[in-house]
DNA sequence: ATTACATGTAAATATAATTGTTACAGGTAA
DNA sequence: TTACCTGTAACAATTATATTTACATGTAAT
């Protein structure tokens, strides 16, 4: 199991919306460099506008940030893009039998305890910005750029 | 997208062995319990098995639990059932464009950051072990049959 | 040895999610 | 009106999950 790639590509879409943002950012355009169909790009954009990460308005070409680059995280994608329920995480088998003490309240007993584990994991995801990822890709493509001129 | 039940059934059937331990606990035993077909229990039994978690030999009834309840945590059962494979919690799209300085680039920059965050849920289900929820499911019965003779 | 019953495992199925594709309705501006 | 964009639905291909059925293999008691 894994979470789905929406995930990863909203984020993708975000930062290339930042270094684009001279430019004119299309679905087209995004496709291009995500590498997939422009209409998987707009349905995840339009996730992504109805969390108000960006916008992005019907005839209008090009998505914009609504927000600072600094002030969305990478838990405000994950949530937008709608990869993981609510303490759904974890799937917990249904129906176990009642008649046995185990069964009777094993769903009770793991609950908690797999919110927590994925409240951590929210957590984490909620200590890097936009920003962060944005800088990286800029150090890494620049530290590309003078390699190849060596 | 959810994670395999594999890992609550997995925790249920170590619960259940110890709840047990004076009764023999056949797949068929442990079936009726979680509620489901014996030779899901007895598969995923063999992945318990192969991560030294429980004793089980073929042709003789019963399993026992082969380390101290208290030495296996939610984690090592999460790692013998192979819900998640390692670094993939978080699956990232192939293929980004690499003449784009973000698709160029993206992977690496995304990858150590949902390891991370993936590391953060593996660390919160080591801290709990199988002597917790047993604990906490006799307890929860014990409440339940006072609330029954009352 | 045969019987009874257990585990180990593979194959077949149903269901659901993911991803990609195509198509088209509707918005905007030159 | 034309050209191009976004929004969205329908469809197919692929993959994972969960269940069921079946059977080979192992063990022990008679």
């Amino acid at each position: 199991m894994s979470i789905s790639s929406r995930f990863a590509v909203g984020i993708h879409i975000l930062a290339l919306i930042e270094i684009n943002k001279d430019g004119v950012s299309t679905s087209d355009f995004i496709a291009g460099s995500v590498n997939t169909n422009p209409a998987v790009i707009r349905k995840i954009m339009g996730m992504l506008k109805n969390a108000g990460l960006v916008k992005v308005r019907p005839g209008i070409a090009g998505a914009q940030l609504a927000k600072n680059l600094s002030d969305i995280t990478l838990l405000d994608v994950y949530k937008a893009v709608n990869v993981v329920q609510e303490k759904e995480l974890f799937s917990i088998h249904e129906n176990p039998n009642p008649d046995c003490p185990v069964g009777n309240n094993i769903q009770d007993a793991i609950i908690p305890l797999f919110e927590n584990a994925q409240t951590a994991l929210e957590k984490a995801l909620g200590h890097i910005t936009i920003e962060d990822v944005v800088r990286d890709l800029i150090d890494k493509e620049n530290f590309e750029n003078k390699k190849r001129s060596n």
